[in-house]
This record gives structure tokens, sequence and C-alpha cells, in this order.
DNA sequence: CCCGAACTGTGACCGACGTCACTGAAATCC
DNA sequence: GGATTTCAGTGACGTCGGTCACAGTTCGGG
């Protein structure tokens, strides 16, 4: 696969000119698992668009993470597109969660393409559009949810992308997630088995109802 | 003033057309000091463009509320123009801060508009990144800031606005603006009063430093 | 100028969650 | 199959900020 099928597979870019000038300028790349593509403080260059695996978005201060959203196949990060256009600084990272494949999109175009490309620009805003609510779900949860609900939306969301009700992850990954202390995240995990609403295993939880 | 002539001073629409099209099906109306212009699970059918005054916009569930952020003149509610193209309820509420002039123009063209007109188009997709912003920041206060923090720079937010570096507010106002409690908050300002940052008089807070 | 309403100050208390300090249990690796 | 690392469970305790209950202050209108 190289950057012309999956542009094709995507079907995400409508306009043949555009699709030659990202084939012609983007390159594809495959990153391993955990492995960071975006740095705070970095000037951003080029715009990931995710077409295999996932990237997580969040802001560290500190020790503290603070999740923003996923990206997943078929979308960017707007992010990279918010500092290309405006020349400023990331106040994000983002890293991958798996084995990812991204097509890498020099972000200086991206202006031109907006105007120049009917589809480029609706993909951008659509992109403003889903991060947008990702962020206000993030800020409404962080302002009026305690740590049992926002456990089980968390792991409800990752239940429904993976479409697995038993999630493979620790309760210190997940805490760093949610930015809580692991000791709570284990803590309110139990109470949550013992409500019936999970089941706990090593490295693994099982979401019941 | 009519629409027209807050449409010439605010040099937004470029597009000759476009103009035409907005003093045609917009209606400018003068809107009373803490009145709704938006509440949650409305569905939204006008682009309120703020020519004078502020419009606060926020979250609430139960009693708490939580600050988003403040439209001011030129500027639009992201949140509108978001709901009017997925046709979605809105999930925030919005009054006026003080008595203020709005531009109200009906959304379901917005989408015709920006295809049709670059400045329209441009018009979104800045409101898009600074809501964006706005919202980023106010997640990371949340996030990482204790209450100090939070009054402190929420004061030098209002200041930098106003322009004066003394501040006409209650407790009370800005413990709902911060989504806190009214006692907790005249604590902490006796606490930043006494560390030589604030000064306090009845409903008034003067900006040291 | 007085009274009631709105605003502000303060103590007592509580709940949620973070931090520290361990212990025990599973998994992984020679 | 023991040793080591990683993961999970748990008690003790601290801190921040919310809630309750009131008292004191300031303001604005009759």
């Amino acid at each position: 696969m190289d950057v012309e099928d999956w542009l094709t597979r995507l079907s995400l870019f409508k306009e043949d000119a555009l699709r030659r000038e990202i084939i012609d300028k983007a390159q594809l790349v495959e990153i391993p698992a955990h492995t960071t593509i975006l740095r705070e403080g970095q000037y951003v260059k080029t715009i990931p668009l995710v077409v295999e695996g996932v990237v997580k978005v969040f802001r560290e201060e500190g020790q503290r993470e603070q999740l923003l959203y996923y990206i997943y196949p078929n979308e960017s990060c707007i992010i990279s597109i918010h500092c290309g256009f405006n020349n400023s600084k990331s106040h994000v990272k983002a890293i991958t969660e798996r084995q990812s494949t991204l097509i890498l999109i020099p972000s200086f175009e991206s202006a031109t393409w907006q105007k120049k490309y009917p589809s480029f620009n609706l993909f951008v805003l659509n992109l403003y559009q889903k991060r947008f609510d990702d962020l206000l779900e993030a800020y409404d949860a962080l302002a009026f949810q305690r740590l049992d609900a926002r456990i089980l939306s968390h792991l409800e969301m990752k239940r429904d992308i993976l479409k697995i009700s038993s999630i493979r992850i620790t309760h210190k990954a997940l805490a760093d997630e949610l930015g809580a202390a692991r000791e709570s995240v284990s803590r309110t995990l139990k109470k949550l088995e013992s409500e019936g609403k999970v089941q706990l295993q090593h490295g693994l939880i099982v979401l019941l109802g």
C-alpha cells in the first residue's frame, strides 16, 4: 500500500489535482506503538493523517497527563493543522497507542489547499467539529463527573471502539489516561466490581451489563 | 445603526453578494443584560454575531455551571454554527453579560455560504480555531490549576479585556464563572490579598502587580 | 437615616482523591 | 522453577474545595 492506494481507499479527497499534490508531497510512514509523534512546544510541519492504528493526544504537565482524545483511522490531528495555520507551537503531546500507519502531509500547503479544494476544506472543518465535541466532552467529564463515572465511560468508549468488552489495560495506564492516581483507580475499580459493573483480572477489565 | 452599518464597520465579510444576503435575511437585536440567548437542548436556528456587549457561554449541570468562554464584539458562537451544521442540539447555555447588540443570522444558510463565499468560510474557520484554543485553555485550568491560580488568571483575563485593573464583580458571580463555591472563592481571595496580589473592596477587586 | 437585601467573612465539617508505604500476586525470564 | 519485575490491593493520612450555618458589612431605596 502506498499513499495513492490509501487515498483511494479513504475517499476523503475528491479532486484529482488535490490527490496528485498529496501523493507528490506526502509520505507514508509506519510507526511502532508508543512512539511520540508530536511533542509539546514543537513547531508543527506536517499533518499526520492516520490510516491504520490509533494515536492518543493529551496534555502533559509535570507528572500528570490528561487525555484529550484519540485519533482513529481516517482522521487527523486538528492541532497540527491548527498550529500549521497560526504558525504556533503545539501545547499537546501525541503518541501512537499501537503500531500505526500515517500519511504525513506537509502543513504549509494546507491554507492554500483549503481555498483551492472544497473537499480539503470540508475535511478540516469536519475535523474541527469532531475535536470540538470531543474536547467539550472531556471538559464536561472533568468538571462534573466523579472518578467512578469517568472510568466507566472511558472503558465503554474503549469497548465501542475496539468492539470487545474485555479491555486489556493495566490500572496504571488507565489512571494515566484519566489523569488520576493509580491507587484511586484500583480502589474505584474494586468498587465497580462489587457493584457488578465490571469484572477484574490481571491486566484485564471486563465490562458487564 | 442597522445591519448594513455594522457589517461595513466589522469588515468581516468581503463579498458584496454575501453582505446583501445577510442584510436581507438577518436581523439586528438589542438584548438586555443577563438574558438567555441559547439554552441547553435547544435546536439552533440562528448564528448570533455579537457587535456590541459580551455574551457568556457555559455548561450547566445541576446547580453548578462551568464557563467555557466569552464572545466579544466581532465574534460569534461557534456552537450555534456547529449545531446548525449537524442539526444537533446545543449542550451549552449562553447569556448576555451586559446589554448587547447582536446580528441574528439564520443558520440554515451557513453551509451554502461557506461554499460560496471565502470570507464566510474563513470566518467560521477562525472561530473554530479561537474557540478550540479557549476550550483547551479552560480544560487545562480545570485539569492542572488550583483555585488560587484559576481565580488570578481569570481576573487577569478580565482585566486585559476591559483594560481596567479594577474589576467590578461579586464573589458569588466570580465563583459561578469558575464553577466553584462562593465561600472558597472568598477565602481564596482573602489569601491572595494577604499575598499582595489583589486588593478587595465591596463588589470590587483590584489587581496589583 | 433606617431597614432589608445583597454581599462578605469565618468556623466546623465532610467527601473525593492524591500520596506514601507497604504487602501480596502474576507474569516473565533465565 | 526460583528470581525479578510488573501489577494489584490496602491502610493511613493530607489537602483541596464543597456544604452548612451564621455573623458582620455595605448598599440602596423609601
